[in-house]
DNA sequence: TGTTGGCACTCGATGCTTGAGACTGCTAAA
DNA sequence: TTTAGCAGTCTCAAGCATCGAGTGCCAACA
């Protein structure tokens, strides 16, 4: 692509704008004011006047990548700067071995109930990025039936278990108009699970739908009710979410501004809308960074996301990443949603994958 | 025990002293500056000079119950002054019945589901009283076994799903050496339901003991893990713990400073200390106040929480409440918890409730 | 004895000015 | 094309005066 070997590659930036715009985006991170001419000389060895780089600082503001806060201020990056970075600038290494090394330590020596790992999940991945986290529970999209168990828990009262077969576990109670015995629930329980193993959701829709009906009476609803419950769930993309780690990033002093804070707690409050960021990642492949300002998120632009997709597609997948400031330590965030998501992957290809037999 | 006739009320503070300090705290919660003898005089009348209130603010202040930042500012309450206004000065009202309505309202056409129940009594208490809210599951003592159930999901794994007396539900894997079929995991799930149904964990260790060995070999093995998990479960005094609307307490002017909302949300965050203060409330009649500086969270110094339990003691109860800033209307925030904690018990009746059969 | 008006005083908040410092853009020379 | 030099811009922190809410004290009074 270097169409004209004077260090122009790709299309668009020189080999110094890019190399003003990485020791820019760098500084900046690591600093979190703004940077100017002299700073960036200090900083890396580019064998040029600060001049020069003035110049240079002057066109990536005008190609949109840098912004300045004021006259006398030093450049920041833009949202488009930080685009650039992370595409085209950032080195994406490995995460260094003493992090994974820590990491692993921890995910050891925990026994296998998954509410724990995934609660430890988000409270590693926010130890070693010092940010907020979030992690979803695994999940399948048509996930079929593996057991349902009707419990009575009061004399007109059904508990219904429903485990599925991506390992999600649901549960829900029932008021029916007449008595109800466990003998009665014992014998629909046997029922449904003998009809309905095995199926998806929708199956189980046609099936009653085209069968002649199973029970009649206040059992005909209970079964009602079994499928309209399967059918939600199976909609649901995202289940559970568990976050941590929130003290983390007050510590950020573009947080200093509790406004700035608020929009941030109430990314992480609002389930609906974090849900839609969620589910986009769900279905991508590798590690997502959806930076502040940018589409989905237009309105909250001081914060950024970095997001990984974990698990067996179409088996049991969930999402897991961090959430926080835009000026952020990308390269170290990013190998870090990376190692948890594969070390996520292995656990759940433990559990979930194709049997041996 | 008014002994003297002069106003001196039960044992310390004269009658004026009172209705000043009354009027202090609700002028203080109201505009969070402080109070001083001029707006005091504005706000109630109390037929007294702006001198009188001076000498009867100074002579609170050697008591102990106000505190004055600087020598040219109004009063603030301290702890004990505010614990004063909470026992002896604040109206212990009804909650008003558009506020009434409102929850009422919120809390009807939800279905029997008891993670969404939970949720919204988190959301309806945090938006009731602008505050951050806590709510954790319903969950008695000594729950006995209702069902489990056994499911094979992998060739080595097992997943246990535990249904209790009071209503909860737990779920665990665990990785056994040999391959397990569905068959035989059902047939031992048969055989421990009719073991041990309704038996406490204690009562099923017991049981285990002194009776001859159930199964050998990885069943053997199953059934130790079973009960090691009844155990842990039956020890556990908070089960999930919901919360909600920490967006909220960032409107809150004594949260413009940063590093006092990082002792909030280190609060909500470190599960281990919340549960102590929730386990104390879960054992407590009616809706208790930690006013922040008080016993179990000295160091948070700014935050309160207004707790209640709800339930029915020794078979599904849980506690509820709001964690706001030390300076709150309490009047109306401890009406709203307990008239929330009110609706629930009627829930938890209707759901855990003595079976009219 | 308790209450009150008067008064001097304190001290944070507010606003203004000023100087330092960081950084810029521009220009002319290399 | 690069660079040294320079004038200009703008923020920030410090210093300073002012304002005013609020205080404590005291002498006079009911």
């Amino acid at each position: 692509m270097d169409r004209t070997g004077t260090g122009r590659i790709c299309d668009d930036l020189t080999a110094r704008q890019r190399q003003v715009l990485r020791l820019l985006v760098q500084e900046y991170v690591a600093s979190a004011s703004p940077v100017g001419s002299g700073t960036l000389l200090r900083q890396g060895q580019m064998g040029v006047s600060s001049a020069t780089v003035r110049s240079e600082l002057a066109l990536l503001e005008e190609l949109g990548y840098l912004h300045q806060p004021h006259t006398s201020a030093g450049r920041v990056p833009t949202t488009k700067g930080y685009r650039y970075y992370i595409e085209r600038l950032m080195d994406n290494v490995e995460l260094p071995a003493p992090h994974r090394m820590m990491i692993g330590h921890q995910f050891h020596q925990i026994r296998l109930n998954m509410d724990q790992w995934l609660q430890l999940t988000a409270a590693v991945l926010a130890h070693t990025t010092r940010s907020a986290s979030v992690v979803t529970a695994p999940h399948a999209a048509h996930s079929r039936l593996k057991h349902i168990q009707l419990i009575a828990t009061h004399d007109t009262l059904v508990l219904m278990v429903l485990v599925l077969q991506d390992g999600s576990v649901h549960q829900e109670m029932l008021a029916v108009d007449e008595q109800v015995t466990q003998d009665r629930l014992s014998v629909l329980t046997s029922q449904i699970n003998d009809l309905f193993r095995n199926m998806t959701a929708d199956e189980i829709r046609d099936e009653i739908a085209h069968e002649p009906p199973l029970v009649t009476g206040w059992p005909a609803r209970v079964v009602e009710w079994f499928a309209s419950r399967m059918q939600e769930v199976d909609l649901r993309t995202v289940d559970e979410i568990y976050q941590a780690g929130l003290a983390n990033v007050l510590e950020q002093p573009e947080f200093e501004d509790v406004a700035a804070f608020r929009r941030l707690v109430d990314m992480m409050e609002q389930r609906q809308r974090l849900e839609v960021v969620l589910a986009r990642t769900l279905t991508a492949n590798g590690v997502q960074i959806i930076i502040g300002g940018e589409r989905p998120i237009e309105e909250v632009y001081d914060v950024s996301l970095v997001l990984s997709p974990y698990g067996i597609r179409e088996k049991a997948s969930g999402v897991l990443g961090v959430v926080g400031p835009t000026r952020m330590p990308y390269a170290h965030v990013v190998s870090t949603v990376r190692y948890v998501a594969r070390m996520m992957d292995g656990l759940i290809d433990e559990v979930y994958g194709e049997p041996s037999a």
